[in-house]
DNA sequence: ACCTGAACACCGTTCAAGT
DNA sequence: ACCTGAACACCGTTCAAGT
């Protein structure tokens, strides 16, 4: 007998999938053929739970910001910022697909108010400080990711690898600290 | 009667044509068929002038950054910083290409050479601080290009565009800004 | 409400073959 | 040296039709 067939996908659970495809092959094999293959589906299926591609990643894309944990309450911004890049480097390409649809919900993210809280005490333009840390925070990791992706099938040598995963950690510290340090100076002179 | 057929395209010239047509349409429609189309020839025929489709565009980005022009002898941070944004700028998508090659060539750029040499009167490590800077602006752009493609065939409200060139102006001096104080203290402690 | 099947208009890339 | 022509293995998206 064939069985009654129940509703077999909603929107949370094809976005489950998709990150968990995203994390194994990266975002250029995470296709809507492939998505829809892996929930034992015809591709034009997803179309009726996501209007486009672009859709279906601006949610994926929500779900990896929506991830960050939250922060200690008086938290630094190196510390804030950290959080923000981890959780971006928790999954591959993860800073570029958030990239890719930013753009889309320009309202201020969890993670510009996390940002912002962490500047309020230093700067009074918190607001827009905060959106320049977290567009750092997104180019510097893209570029690391973007880095990764070249190694897993390329003929990076293995020696150095060390090497740039320590620079990556220092720009990215200097670069926060910088601006953390020209926020403080900003309040003193006021 | 038939004309000789002379050589028809070497690199540079291809390059010339795909930089119009990224202009002209953008990233998503610089296609290898698209660019032969425009070149009167077939799309394998691209395959002669270069490895892959991430080849011609690293050589795109190439050029993109080449069109840098020099900055004053001692001029400063958010000067040269702007300098280098603005040619991004220049091209219809460009942050996003540059982007998406830089990876590819790990070693330092024109780009980074000339925030470096702005950042070494104040900054120890000038070097780092370069790349960080790099990074921002590169994260930065892309952002602010992408909403612009976003409004180009989208539904946004023609009001809030002013305003929107207005903060991303203002983000860009202050996160520059930020960095640039900060690396001035850090000279004041030593 | 949720999905299939087929089609449309594309992609990047390879490769034998031409001139 | 430089290019054609054809093929391969894909894409995102639409839409009538099924259940």
């Amino acid at each position: 007998m064939t069985p009654a067939r129940p509703a077999r996908h909603d929107r949370e659970h094809i976005i489950d999938v998709a990150v968990a495809l995203l994390d194994r092959f990266g975002l250029p094999d995470l296709t809507m053929r492939r998505l829809a293959g892996e929930l034992d589906v015809q591709a034009s299926a997803l179309y009726w739970h996501f209007d486009s591609k672009q859709d279906l990643l601006a949610a994926v894309s929500d779900r990896i910001m929506a991830r960050i944990p939250d922060v200690a309450e008086g938290a630094d911004l190196l510390e804030t910022a950290r959080t923000v890049r981890d959780a971006l480097l928790a999954h591959r390409d993860g800073a570029e697909v958030v990239m890719s649809s930013a753009a889309l919900r320009p309202g201020p993210s969890r993670a510009q108010e996390m940002l912002r809280r962490a500047l309020l005490p230093q700067l009074a333009d918190a607001d827009l400080g905060a959106t320049a840390v977290l567009q750092f925070v997104l180019g510097h990791t893209t570029l690391v990711q973007q880095r990764m992706h070249g190694e897993s099938h390329g003929a990076a040598a293995t020696a150095g690898v060390l090497d740039d995963t320590a620079r990556d950690a220092a720009v990215f510290a200097i670069g926060i600290d910088l601006i953390s340090r020209g926020a403080a100076l900003t309040t003193a002179r006021r």
